[in-house]
DNA sequence: AATGTTTGATTGATATGCCAAACTTTTCAT
DNA sequence: ATGAAAAGTTTGGCATATCAATCAAACATT
């Protein structure tokens, strides 16, 4: 792609969509079911909405639908669930643990961009971060920042 | 706002016009005029699409046409652009200096949040930049305190 | 049984943002 | 001045993403 900046929409998954995603699985891991109904109320948007969003990640195969209309991931979903949620959260302690930024506004600056960053990123912040831990233990050594 | 996942949507600009923005300012800066045409060019989109993305934009008051079609940023859209550049360029440098993320990937992955984080992020990265600098310069490490 | 209520899902309307194609206006060269 | 090229707008189509309104079925209530 030549257009660095389409790169934007060429996004495998939308912000909306990887929440839907994301809904199912909580709604899963909380009550161990996830209707249309469950995905609209967690997301606080209206069952219409739900029904055609979640109808478009059917159609791709992210989530699979039983006989009675129970919600789950295909392995597929389950996969970008999980990569999804794992960049929310390394991007979540590298704002407040490293950067100090509050709780409440790395919350959210975290959300926007949980689904928008690459794999070599995620992997890259992992080892920083665990190298800070290091760096901890060890008292003596470079102070990173100031809170 | 209780829902931390529609943040999203309401973001002041959008990807697609904080792009709009920023190439009337480069187009401006290069050579020091830009017409709907030369923004369509400038991001490789239709000028149709050009056309109707300007004009929502010009209503918005963030981009001024003088009596020739020419276009420029009005106050508030030049700030918009300052703090869109910035944030880009902080976050490039983070990714590459500090987790040492590909040029081209870094350059993907700081364009596609240019536009999503907020003023309290971009200013405490800011902060971890020139410490950082200050550490490697000075192994003994002052952290000077924080506002 | 009849009526009412809650629950679940679909359909229709609106808004963004892209493209292609048709059309108008402006500019410029001869 | 005229005709072609360049610039700009409008229209129609597609995809996403939202909500309001509606339909359908299950569940109460009397």
């Amino acid at each position: 792609m030549l257009d660095v900046w389409k790169q934007f929409e060429e996004n495998n998954l939308t912000h909306s969509a990887a929440h839907h995603i994301l809904a199912i699985q909580e709604l899963r891991d909380q009550r161990g079911y996830a209707r249309v109904t469950d995905v609209a109320r967690h997301l606080n948007i209206t069952t219409g909405s739900a029904s055609t969003n979640l109808k478009s990640l059917k159609s791709k195969g992210l989530i699979i639908e039983d006989e009675n209309r129970f919600l789950q991931l295909s392995p597929e979903g389950q996969a970008l669930a999980k990569a999804v949620v794992q960049r929310k959260q390394l991007f979540f302690t590298f704002l407040t643990e490293t950067l100090g930024v509050s709780h409440d506004q790395a919350e959210i600056d975290a959300c926007k961009t949980e689904h928008l960053i690459s794999a070599e990123t995620a992997r890259k912040l992992e080892k920083f971060l665990n190298n800070k831990d290091n760096n901890h233990k060890d008292s003596s050594a470079h102070p990173k920042v100031a809170a």
